[in-house]
DNA sequence: GTGGTCTAGACCACC
DNA sequence: GTGGTCTAGACCACA
């Protein structure tokens, strides 16, 4: 279910976040939705379980998850693929303002998102 | 003439890089035009001679910059500008195909990009 | 493993790269072998870690190996030894143009390699 | 009449050299012929006096040129042709040793030098 | 434990 | 003066 590359510069755990978070904006996890363990998911993707950990603990403080002693971890349920998408379009408001920092025309741009949207979905 | 923030977590030579990249990009260095030696440009910023030497060096690696020894670092002359809003532009192509992974609509994009085009320069 | 002159004109760390893509070249080291930390290497051949880390960063920069916080470094999967000699072979045709220049006759430098590689390898 | 690439890594005297010394093997310079004078080849090819200065006292102290006070360096007269050859030679089979250490296959050199043998001189 | 960044201060080659 | 290399020793993030 979730892949990782070791090779990549960004840590395993931001790695696995962006995943989990991509997988809640689609709709794959739904609120209430139990996460796997995190000692399961440390051996099916071959990573430190501390790694695992972490990623679930961010995710939590940010109020994307939340997790019950013993049960496991859970999607929380306030609008959080909601939240997600406001993060990203804040990412992608930072990109298009450091487009236009080095003088890049909004017509690039644009042609850029139609060539991108117009591709099929992999 | 830069700006670095000893705070921030992105690499102090990271920072010096990309407003050097700005900078050819806008226009403001020109091909051949003599960057601040390595010694002014430290004691400049506050930071170790070093740390600039770094960012020099992998500017000169990515071929955007040349060093001669003895007479200082310049600007390459093979259309740098070109390359990096290209470099510019695959990342924002990145950023676009995430948006689109978490089915944000190209709708709310183009809102972004001409909220962003409108303001004022700072 | 890795023998460093000290003595010799040619950086450390040039010297360091150069005997490991060797060991890329012919197979000592493989795809994904693990090279020695950066400390323990320092510490072997009695140079500074952070020249260690040149080597290893420039490496990685020429796509040669990869670098994992808190794992180690690995060498790179992509047929990099090929690469390596396409490198070496480059370099080749470039010292045999210096020799026509110089009208150094064909039979003159086919009389070399074929006592060259005649030797016994060392 | 000279070339010299301030881009290039290799030190400015350096490149020097070289030229003069090729064009010492090929006959453009001949035994006792005259070599410009210090200043005015250092205006005419844009570079410190002390650079050609220090390019003609390398020459000099391995033997290729004389100097005469008040008259200036002249080409040496004893089978110096011959000896750049033999220097380039010992270049080339430093080079072959390297492709040997890597493991390139003697046909691969053979193959590179038909090449470049075959290509009209520029 | 790993690699990555940074400082302080030294020495060298080149111009 | 310039850039390039190296050391010693520190701190951080990641696994």
């Amino acid at each position: 279910m979730f892949i990782i590359d070791i090779q990549n510069k960004v840590p395993i755990f931001e790695q696995l976040k962006k995943q989990i978070l991509e997988f809640i904006s689609i709709g794959i996890l739904l609120p209430n939705d139990k996460l796997p363990s995190v000692r399961s998911l440390a051996t099916d993707i071959g990573v430190n379980p501390n790694t695992v950990s972490k990623a679930y603990q961010e995710l939590e403080n940010q109020g994307y998850i939340y997790s019950v002693k013993g049960k496991g971890c859970f999607i929380a349920d306030n609008q959080t693929d909601q939240l997600i998408k406001d993060d990203k379009l804040d990412d992608f408001k930072g990109c298009v303002n450091e487009m236009k920092k080095h003088q890049i025309t909004k017509d690039k741009l644009l042609e850029i998102i139609e060539e991108v949207y117009k591709e099929e979905t992999v």
